[in-house]
RNA sequence: GGAUGGAUAACCCGUAAUUGGUAGCGGUGCUGACUGUAAAUCAGUUAUCUUAAUGACUCUGGAGGUUCAAGUCCUCCUCCAUCCA
């Protein structure tokens, strides 16, 4: 029998958090967050982190774990999540994976192998062979190794090529292959993965409203502090969040705080439009139509049923 | 009444087009990719029609003209700005 794991997810301000506490509370369930800017402590107002007061005393795994100048990656989150999923089983509860980053979801559902990763200098070599010779060299260099990634990925997304490159050099394996027997992968859950979603509209009204209550709440004033105190640079992991980079750019004087605040709400637009392509990807999705269930009520109500047609609860 | 400069950008915003030679670019919007930075990174597309293609057919304030060819040159008209009366 394998075990249960419920996910909650949906586009950026789509109203994830107050179904999830109402979720949690119905399934005797404990909350793990997949997000990579809520792991960090002190960046709360700019990721719209959940308040103590919010989670009424249903259990958060995975927020405030890491310091604003650490590093965070799928790997680690993979890590952490399969150590809080195993835990919350033990109790005899149930694990609800609630957050918006689509990738680190798949990671833990189709427990996907990421291989160990020793840093022998090669990727700042081909950082800098990036910068000399440019994105179409590193290119070449990967046709030459796996043609078939080549094909695959552009020439300009250097991260990725990169990534391929580095991966053929410390496993002697094509990352093409790897990731087709990786994608075979059927999940060890017996899992049930709701979307919310609404009407794009309205899903957009609904991020300027909130960017606006981030400003009000005193977000310039959270990344100053964060830049002070964690000397904070923009190739941080946690500086890359939405709110945070926009806010940094105007600290440092490059942008007015129109503009920043035009850009953060643009970007935030285009960022939830990318989370819903990712999911329309994802297999064996349960879309949960906020337009369709009006409440939260009746959204987890149908939730609900889903759950017992899987199994899931009784 | 006269003089000079101007009117383009395919829902919208900003900005091009050389001696006359494919109305280009950027933004917004839309679509997609993604297996170790993923709130990251990258790509495509954005007049209309169809059989969806290396297809058809329109578009530079309006009407005409010159030319193989006009946003560009000529004539007239409309509107805007500045100046002179």
């Amino acid at each position: 029998m394998k075990d249960s794991l419920i996910i909650l997810t949906g586009p950026t301000a789509v109203g994830k958090t107050d179904l999830s506490i109402k979720l949690a509370k119905a399934v005797q369930g404990e909350i793990i967050s997949a997000d990579s800017i809520q792991v960090y402590k002190y960046m709360d107002i700019g990721s719209a982190k959940i308040t103590q007061k919010e989670m009424q005393g249903v259990p958060h795994h995975l927020i405030d774990v890491l310091n604003p100048n650490e590093d965070f990656n799928v790997v680690l989150f993979k890590n952490m999540a399969n150590k809080a999923i195993n835990e919350i089983l033990d109790r005899g509860h149930i694990p609800i994976i609630t957050g918006g980053t689509g990738f680190y979801i798949q990671a833990v559902l189709y427990d996907i192998d990421f291989k160990e990763n020793e840093d022998d200098g090669y990727r700042s070599s081909l950082e800098k062979l990036l910068e000399e010779k440019g994105a179409v060299y590193l290119h070449d260099m990967l046709k030459e190794i796996d043609e078939k990634s080549a094909k695959d990925i552009h020439f300009n997304n250097a991260k990725k090529v990169i990534r391929a490159l580095e991966y053929y050099h410390q496993t002697g394996e094509k990352i093409s292959e790897h990731n087709e027997m990786e994608r075979a992968k059927s999940s060890p859950y017996n899992f049930a993965y709701f979307v919310l979603n609404c009407e794009r509209a309205k899903l957009y009204q609904r991020i300027e409203k909130r960017v606006d209550i981030m400003l009000e709440q005193g977000l310039v004033d959270e990344v100053k502090n964060l830049i002070d105190k964690y000397k904070l640079t923009a190739d941080m992991v946690s500086m890359q969040g939405l709110g945070y980079k926009e806010i940094y750019s105007y600290l440092m004087g490059e942008i007015s705080l129109d503009e920043a605040v035009y850009i953060l709400k643009r970007d935030t637009r285009h960022f939830a439009k990318r989370q819903l392509t990712w999911f329309r990807r994802e297999k064996e999705v349960t879309w949960v139509d906020k337009d369709f269930y009006d409440t939260d009520e009746k959204c987890l109500e149908y939730m609900l049923r889903v759950l017992k047609d899987k199994n899931i609860i009784l």
